[in-house]
DNA sequence: TGCCGTTGTATTATATTATGATACACGATA
DNA sequence: TATCGTGTATCATAATATAATACAACGGCA
């Protein structure tokens, strides 16, 4: 117990892994599930539950007594939302920027070892996970992860590297380090990141970085397109252009406090 | 202290109100406004602030020593619309309506005295806290509350009155009770709620309920469009139709388990 | 239908853990 | 330089969270 502990509360830090635990779980949970999946015990997780429960947090059916998010939990969102500077000039460029052949355009972060979409602006028939904003992706497989590596330095990389587990999502998942750091290195030379199947299947994925003032990765644009509609070739030519332009301005407004 | 305390754990409420803060703070916060914002005591603002700092859900600046919400609480807006069915099926009903106009879609729900938006699908150049998902409203004066409690028992649509304080948001906005419930019981008989310059200046939002299988309000679609480009009369003819079709095909897709 | 395993709920004594008063360090202001 | 406000660290205290336990309610399954 050293001089941090007494200012660490440990019941906060349990009731929040429990509103965790629905951020794998897609189903709603029972008390002794939700036990299983903090690690508490059953009494803990029935204290939780029920403080989140009255507070709004957390929906009970009547029925089943099981648990699930409730609407709530966007409140949370909002406030990230609300102070982020980035994501409030983003929104006007990633909508302009998707109008141009009308597909999507996402703006993600890098934390820890996954990248987490915070604006989504969605236009082609994308499944739904891919349009929800706060989704995780792991960072070594995503373009927008590439392109924000490439601006930052290599110890970030390794230590993403490290953190991940690296298993493959498509069959065409690239999991190797040293592929990895050759993606990596590439998107720096080109000023954009592409990825073809890496997280789902028949998606080509561009991404660029939206850089500091001191020119450090913080951020990425990422636009997916689909094959067959499109072909790489079209996707390097018309996508990763306007995902450079796009990151540029962006970068551009932040430091000039627009 | 009756059977209930027993199981409500304060520290965790105490942590979570140290989040919501933010939510009606746009700035970053010292501790010592921490503590007045949520009624905590210094050092006990002192103690969530750097659980929630630990946690990664807040951010320190190590200058200023000022707090921001961080990245990470984009997990819980994950979690809740990841549960929430009624999203999943909105976003693709949303996405098609808003090409028809050009316009933005968004879906919202009811939430105590507020709405809460948890689907925006932005196409025009909005403000940005209008394109933010988990944004409130005050339920009294936006379309999309009105078309939901035109949905609900009498009761409800009271409650809400009741439970809000009525401020204008623009110099049209109607605050009268018996005003509200007027436009609550047109939307009943239109089948779609309009409000002219009630929630932001110039903007004509129309709006119009998704029903559960009994046929309860539970939700709204929400088409904002902006005078002069649109007309009171254009917005009647095009997007009244627009939201009822579209919230009829979310309700459908949701009684069929589509 | 009646049994049994499982899950949710309620209660309580216990001491762990959160508490908040206090003292100190730091920086800005005048 | 003195003063104020703010952030930080420490610690004795008891209030509060804890986890063991017993009970109730459910849902298969035979």
């Amino acid at each position: 117990m050293n001089k941090q502990d007494t200012l660490f509360v440990g019941s906060l830090e349990k009731g929040l892994r429990v509103l965790d635990a629905f951020r794998r779980h897609p189903e709603s949970l029972g008390i002794t599930e939700i036990a299983r999946a903090t690690g508490l015990d059953k009494s803990a997780a029935q204290r939780f539950t029920n403080t989140l429960h009255r507070l709004g947090y957390l929906e009970k059916d009547p029925q089943t007594r099981r648990y699930s998010p409730a609407l709530r939990l966007m409140d949370f969102s909002y406030a990230y939302l609300r102070h982020d500077r980035l994501a409030e000039i983003a929104v006007a460029r990633l909508i302009e920027a998707g109008k141009a052949f009308g597909s999507t355009a996402n703006l993600c972060r890098l934390e820890g070892a996954d990248i987490i979409y915070t604006v989504r602006i969605p236009h082609e028939n994308a499944t739904y996970p891919a349009t929800v904003p706060g989704r995780r992706m792991p960072a070594f497989c995503t373009s927008g992860g590439m392109a924000i590596l490439a601006q930052r330095p290599a110890a970030d990389a390794e230590a993403v590297i490290a953190a991940s587990d690296r298993r493959p999502l498509t069959e065409h998942t690239i999991t190797e380090p040293d592929a990895i750091r050759e993606r990596i290195a590439r998107a720096r030379e080109l000023g954009y990141a592409i990825g073809v199947s890496q997280s789902w299947p028949n998606e080509i994925s561009i991404a660029a970085p939206v850089v500091d003032d001191q020119g450090l990765g913080i951020a990425a644009v990422q636009f997916p397109v689909y094959m067959p509609r499109w072909t790489i070739e079209e996707a390097i030519d018309k996508i990763a252009p306007l995902a450079m332009d796009t990151a540029r301005a962006i970068s551009g407004s932040l430091h000039r406090g627009t």
